[in-house]
DNA sequence: AAGAAGTCCTGGGCGC
DNA sequence: TGCGCCCAGGACTTCT
């Protein structure tokens, strides 16, 4: 489930080596379900990325974006067990969906679960991307304050948790970097969002941006199918003080950590240290 | 309008 | 040992 750290964990692994590099050619399976987003065809795909150079590789969210510098954007999402892999050139490897040719060695977009998305845009059109074009500040820039939460979140009923998956609210956090930012703030996940307090908020923004921070530093977070290259986990699962933690002690009170359904989603907590009233 | 619920997808873990 | 069942969840659609 790669979330904001996981995805810019591939972005740093992968830009030196896609940098300036030609795509000779690509190659998508014939039964590829990830090009749905797409309103071009596997082979309009194929002949408009051909030869094209790397100028750029950004990230956006949960979303990586490959700047061509055929006037074009190739756009990734991951959804759930989606990676992006570089091996030797004609290495075979299950689930692989798509193929790009590049002249030492071919980058795979493997999906086991087939929840990933890739479309090829012309230069400046990803911003209009349905997803990409209300998608809410990066949780890692300046915009992310606490009076923006303040706004966003005000007059709103829903849990917390729920809001801040909402990814036109904030960018890149999912259910293991939500769960783990409102442990580290100590509040409730069904708190309603926009009972929150001042301090509150201040502490939420401060905590989300820790865990990411240490999370990209931990090159994210291995549960089970990511990578970020051929055999490489990420290391923050070891540094999880909620999440997939159900009925084990809390790290801080030993409490036991408790598992509730939340938008859909197992929310993970603890009982003691995220209170259900304004702290 | 907001919020909840349904949908897609497949491998892994579990109970029997 | 093997089968069926449930679960994981990001983003989109549909409903109330």
């Amino acid at each position: 489930m790669p979330e904001l750290p996981e995805v810019e964990t591939f972005r740093r692994r992968l830009r030196p080596l896609l940098l300036r590099g030609r795509i000779e050619r690509v190659h998508f399976h014939p039964k590829t379900r990830l090009l749905r987003a797409s309103r071009l065809s596997a082979n309009q795909i194929s002949r408009q990325v051909k030869g094209a150079r790397v100028r750029e590789m950004r990230r956006r969210g949960k979303y990586l974006i490959l700047e061509l510098d055929s006037a074009r954007e190739l756009v990734f999402h991951l959804g759930m067990t989606g990676k992006l892999i570089e091996v030797a050139p004609g290495q075979e490897e299950p689930h692989t969906h798509a193929r790009f040719h590049f002249k030492k060695f071919d980058l795979l977009f493997i999906d086991p679960r087939a929840f990933g998305r890739i479309v090829l845009l012309p230069q400046g059109k990803v911003e209009a991307l349905p997803g990409l074009a209300q998608m809410g500040p990066e949780p890692l820039g300046p915009k992310f304050t606490a009076a923006y939460l303040q706004k966003r979140l005000h007059g709103r009923r829903a849990p917390i948790k729920s809001l801040l998956l909402d990814q036109r609210i904030l960018a890149g956090l999912g259910n293991i970097y939500s769960d783990e930012s409102l442990f580290r703030a100590k509040i409730h996940p069904r708190r309603p969002a926009g009972h929150l307090t001042p301090n509150e908020l201040l502490r939420l923004r401060r905590a989300i941006r820790a865990v990411l921070q240490e999370a990209i530093r931990a090159c994210g977070t291995t549960i089970r199918d990511y990578e970020w290259a051929a055999g490489r986990e990420g290391s923050f699962q070891n540094k999880l003080r909620v999440y997939a933690r159900a009925g084990q002690p809390c790290r801080r009170c030993g409490d036991r950590i408790a598992r509730e359904r939340m938008a859909g989603r197992s929310t993970f907590f603890c009982p003691s240290c995220q209170n259900q009233r304004p702290a």
